[in-house]
DNA sequence: AATGAATGAGAGTTCATTCAT
DNA sequence: GATGAATGAACTCTCATTCAT
């Protein structure tokens, strides 16, 4: 029933529906986010959203997608330049908190997809796994980290990641999920979170992974 | 307009409706749960619902703070006899994965929360990751973990026991959500997530949170 | 979904409904008549309609059951009291015209079946025909009518009834559909279609059904 | 708004328009037959409908008379050939039989235009009748049957038809409308119904139509 | 001639909640 | 204490039709 639009103007059309949907649907989450109300933020009559999407979960799922493939960009782009693996883990994240607090559509609406769109929850979180897992062997190879279970720790990574970023992106700095004034938290080159929060979770994944030689926590210390 | 009830007839009576909320929050998550569902499973009258709970979402909050204060009990529990913080750590979060195993709407209903009732979600977080932080800063003081902060520290394992809960809990030991015929996951003294996740684990959060002196669980000591 | 009234003002409420829903049916047809258009006319809710049908469908085939009980019901009391097959035959198609003529949801309502139900059509038809069969039979074993297969001249009679009825009844004696100001087609004791039409009808039914024992047709013929 | 092709182009674009309705009415009916379905199946787009048909009504409406007289053509070609009226009739019958067969959509479109253009029923109902009148009338003046109201008759012939139609031809041989592995009910020259039903059928309207002196079609005769 | 884009009205259905009994 | 009846607003989705290209 849905399709590909053919025109110039369907293209258009389309996509000022998806940028609807991506606000609306942070806002409200999906249930309480009606596709009237987003083709009313599009500008478009209610049919029209059925000629580019089969139904209201089709175009979560394709949100979801599209989300998705942003942040792993956003993550990647972030860590491409950074001399070792525990930078690499650093920039990851500090991408991965900028681009939060610029799309809260990604905390909202993949943790709605639990419900929705198990499917989609699952791939979303198992994509940005298997890039910390390649990451990670690479970085194991290479004698950057410890000995450990790549898979384990890329999972564990993700729950560190994603609390982190509900705690201090999502509700600011005091916790309150009242916004809290903060500079600019999407100015690139910064992190969104606190940089001492940023400092002290790297502290902690650094001791996690391990070093290879010689570790400071043990032997050298004292 | 809501009432605790005033006999025991009427204790009996809410307390099948929490009973059945709890399960069919659990399968339906909050929105497709209707209340003449829940009123249906619990064998009650739709009226009914109204003279113990103020609306659907007062029922909701008080499922989470339900379910809060068991998965923290249940998880104390299991910490309470370990003999320092790491294996305290090991045993709560093999006791919140058992309880996740058991109570899967701990995850449906909460990870909904944050649309639905974020305070009730921002609640239920924070009172665990009280729990934690306690725990560490009493490790600390007893010279047992490294100079980390433990408000960070706190919520890195929050998000760690999420993830690895979601990944191998929920989804089955195969990732694909379908269940694996696991042996019993409930078995209290086991784990719900296999064992060499749990170690792996573990070794990660051992490694996060330092060592001062040398590390007691391992064959290197002694 | 649906359930049975449990109280009298239920039982009243449904009885509403369904009686709203044949004069809406036999107005508008069934893909015309709105769920909200036979609540309005039943002076209830549109959310009370699902209290007592689980969709519009069901509705239709309840009430198309309902007609044919009724209809059946009809042609069997006014055929009750003829002394031979050939009158019984003439009584049964003039209460069936006055249940046309009352019940004009009779046609609009089975005519449209075909496409909303067929099933409930298929039963309507051979239900009635059954009635025929089984007096034809009776007639024959009582030497009133010839040596015929019995089920096609049953059918062969439905055809005729109908199409008669649709005809004279529904059309009016002129024919074009616009009723005519005939004389009360309702009395009892009159049949709603011209009397000279039903004596025709009957003349070509006698007939075909054959006269027992100068059969001029076969053997007995010169 | 609409209007007759002045190309040969589109002569073929509207031709093939009314031969995907003809199938998609036949499916579907009047009212879950859209437009756009109507389309597709043509192979055209949606506004090309437009430019040969004033609205979905108008298309229905041609539809109905094309069928008709091609129903009334095949019944007319099929009688032909008959030495007279009785046979005449049997083949008739047997013409309209096999065109129910192959078009189903007489049925289903003729039989829900009751609701959609009543008017368009009675013009097709009418046209058919008409015919047999006139049949009727030169073998009553021919002295080949009896002395009957051919009006009355013709109607009573056209319901028989219609009925037998429904039951043997659509619902095929069991009466269960699951079809029944029937022999290739359109070989021309047989006819769609079994051929016992279509000998009891006519043996039923031969008496019916009343014989003035001896029945020729036998064997009985010469 | 042909068509994809666009739309608003309206469809059937669900549901949290109120109320009389 | 308990409950069935009742409701109207809101939902997702369909469709005949118009129009610019």
């Amino acid at each position: 029933m849905s399709a590909q639009p053919r025109t110039a103007r369907g293209v258009e059309t389309r996509s000022r529906i998806l940028r609807a949907a991506e606000d609306v649907f942070a806002e409200l989450g999906y249930t309480e986010a009606s596709v009237s109300r987003i083709t009313d933020r599009a500008g478009v009559g209610q049919g029209t959203f059925y000629l580019y999407f089969d139904s209201k979960l089709d175009l979560f799922n394709e949100l979801v997608e599209d989300l998705n493939r942003r942040v792993r960009h956003a993550m990647a782009e972030g860590a491409a330049s950074a001399p070792d693996r525990i930078s690499a883990e650093r920039e990851g994240f500090a991408a991965f908190f900028r681009f939060t607090a610029e799309h809260p559509a990604l905390y909202r609406v993949v943790r709605e997809a639990e419900l929705v769109s198990p499917e989609a929850l699952r791939l979303h979180y198992t994509r940005i796994v298997e890039g910390y897992i390649e990451g990670l062997d690479q970085a194991h190879g290479a004698g950057e980290i410890g000995d450990i279970d790549t898979t384990v720790a890329a999972w564990a990574l993700m729950g560190i990641g994603e609390m982190i970023g509900m705690r201090w992106v999502l509700w600011g700095s005091n916790g309150t999920g009242e916004g809290g004034g903060d500079a600019d938290p999407t100015a690139s080159g910064t992190s969104a979170v606190p940089e001492h929060v940023l400092d002290e979770m790297m502290r902690f994944i650094g001791g996690a992974l391990g070093r290879p030689a010689a570790e400071p926590t043990k032997e050298e210390e004292s």
